[in-house]
DNA sequence: TATTACATTAGAATGCTTACAATTAGTGTA
DNA sequence: TACACTAATTGTAAGCATTCTAATGTAATA
């Protein structure tokens, strides 16, 4: 199903001049079929058992030219460790306070506030970033109890 | 000016049985007066020549502190280290992606957005966070040369 | 095929933050 | 004020994510 958008991903790889190398095909593809939000290292983690002597850094160098070429954005939350998102269309984040888990939402684009805040600041904005932060559905009824 | 505000903070503090030590009181002075958001080491380095024998661990511990009142917040952007902003009135960042310069803004708090999460999400929101990233005026005008 | 530039690898190094154990110093009570 | 209790501070070690480095490998090109 996603067949399509690694296609084009690739596509764009090689119009930008980047090497499709098995190991950095692999990155691609898992993070297009990733369902959640992964770490560098679930990552690396993943992919261990097919590239058995693949290195982390392979896998940082690797995002860092995804991002780079906009294929793939840097999530940055309070924790530790960074999280990648391959969605690169319009969309917001819903953050789980106790578990962790990362939620897609879509809501019409705050163009207005990024407006405001260049007549306040004086900045030329480029883009903007929120996110909600809360209990999930989950831990709302395990708390429940 | 801010001998109110960091009356009120020492006030709030007490009530909760924490102890008034003078580097607590140094760093929460500092942060109240700082017109920046300063990092850890910020804080660090501007105290040391009036303490020279604290540590490093004395100023995170204290910042959580803090934090767990809700004296403070703690802003974590892509960078390696974390700053902190006392200022807990509703408020967002604008941040310069050239020279990290971080000015807020007031806006009427995206309430909106929030219901509409936790009907799309079934989350229960606590909060948001929304920054515009952009270029401040200063590094405006240092590129149109 | 030789050359060149780019990728990968493994491990060392960096930088921020926290953990730990010993010492020091506030704070409430007699 | 003196005492005792407990929290806070200190210095250092440890943890963790990420980046750097140098050597090796690999793909594309002439």
């Amino acid at each position: 199903m996603s067949d399509h958008r690694l296609q084009d991903a690739i596509d764009t790889l090689k119009s930008s001049g980047v090497r499709i190398t098995p190991q950095r095909h692999a990155v691609l593809e898992f993070l297009l079929n990733a369902m959640t939000h992964p770490t560098a290292d679930e990552i690396y983690k993943a992919l261990e058992s097919k590239f058995p002597n693949m290195s982390v850094a392979t896998v940082y160098n690797n995002l860092r030219v995804f991002k780079d070429i906009g294929l793939v954005r840097e999530l940055t939350y309070g924790d530790s460790s960074s999280r990648f998102d391959c969605n690169t269309s319009d969309h917001y984040h819903a953050i789980c306070n106790n578990c962790g888990k990362i939620v897609d939402f879509h809501y019409p684009s705050l163009n207005e506030v990024e407006s405001l805040a260049e007549q306040v600041t004086g900045f030329d904005v480029s883009h903007h970033r929120m996110e909600v932060y809360g209990t999930c559905s989950k831990c709302q009824s395990e708390m429940a109890h």
